[in-house]
DNA sequence: CTTTGTGCAAACGATTTGCAGGATG
DNA sequence: CATCCTGCAAATCGTTTGCACAAAG
């Protein structure tokens, strides 16, 4: 939708050590230019809507290739299908229940969790809360 | 594995109206049994082991059945693999990133999250933490 | 005896892989 | 020009479905 820098796009792929492809620039810019959290399927359509160069194949290898750079991130929620976010800031999520769909909620939303209650066979590093509801659209349609 | 009392769990189905049946009984009683959550190839495996009454298809259905009656809960996150929980009170789950085993957190771990401060669009119902880190087995293995 | 469950095999949907040709650095 | 990416199709994996037979109530 927004025109994006696309020179910014480009110069993150090089930082990162990546070549730089249009169907890699594409799916890393519209990733980066949504904030719900599209499954391939989404992506796709999306992608080619605009410029269809993209196969199914290469968006999972492109998003493969940005996940490994550290610049995007799999979402898997209740549901059985990969969604993708270029937000890769710490955060929590929000599911509505109805929709699937999947909004971010800020790390600074819940005050820090202490980890250290945790029985001892067990040795945290990161946490994340998710949290379950119906989201403004739904609510509205269905009672 | 530990004895379990048939009698409780031929009870329980009886009580939400499911029919009793070899195949579910053993499926029911083996997640109570058991406090990893298995996924259906885990289940099976172990199911045939002592008694080779099971199909794929019937403990799936099995599995079915029994979240329908709220006596089993599929759990989800991160792999793309269901895993099944007998254990329905609300809780936390801890997941290995080595071996990807799951593991109940008490709901009384943390505090009691205040959802108000979410924003105005979202209308949550619940929530859950997930703790991200390494079980004892796996950290002695390896470093 | 009516209804529902079982078990086999086929179908399905999301993701992965193999490979030949093409683009990138 | 050596390496890596693309895009097509086939393969794979977990899960679902259709159906004939059997078991439960």
């Amino acid at each position: 939708m927004s025109a994006l820098p696309i020179n910014l796009v480009v110069q993150t792929l090089k930082e990162k050590g990546l070549r730089v492809t249009p169907q890699r620039c594409a799916v890393y810019a519209n990733l980066l230019g949504r904030t719900d959290h599209p499954t391939v399927e989404q992506l796709l359509r999306d992608l080619n809507q605009s410029f269809p160069i993209s196969s199914q194949a290469t968006v999972y290898s492109s998003l493969q290739s940005l996940r490994e750079a550290g610049l995007v991130r799999e979402v898997l929620l209740d549901e059985g299908v990969l969604r993708y976010d270029a937000n890769v800031e710490p955060h929590h999520h929000f599911r509505c229940r109805c929709c699937g769909d999947i909004t971010d909620v800020a790390w600074s939303a819940f005050p820090a969790l202490n980890l250290s209650k945790l029985p001892t066979n067990l040795h945290p590093e990161t946490y994340e809360v998710t949290v379950h509801g119906v989201c403004d659209r739904c609510e509205s349609t269905q009672v």
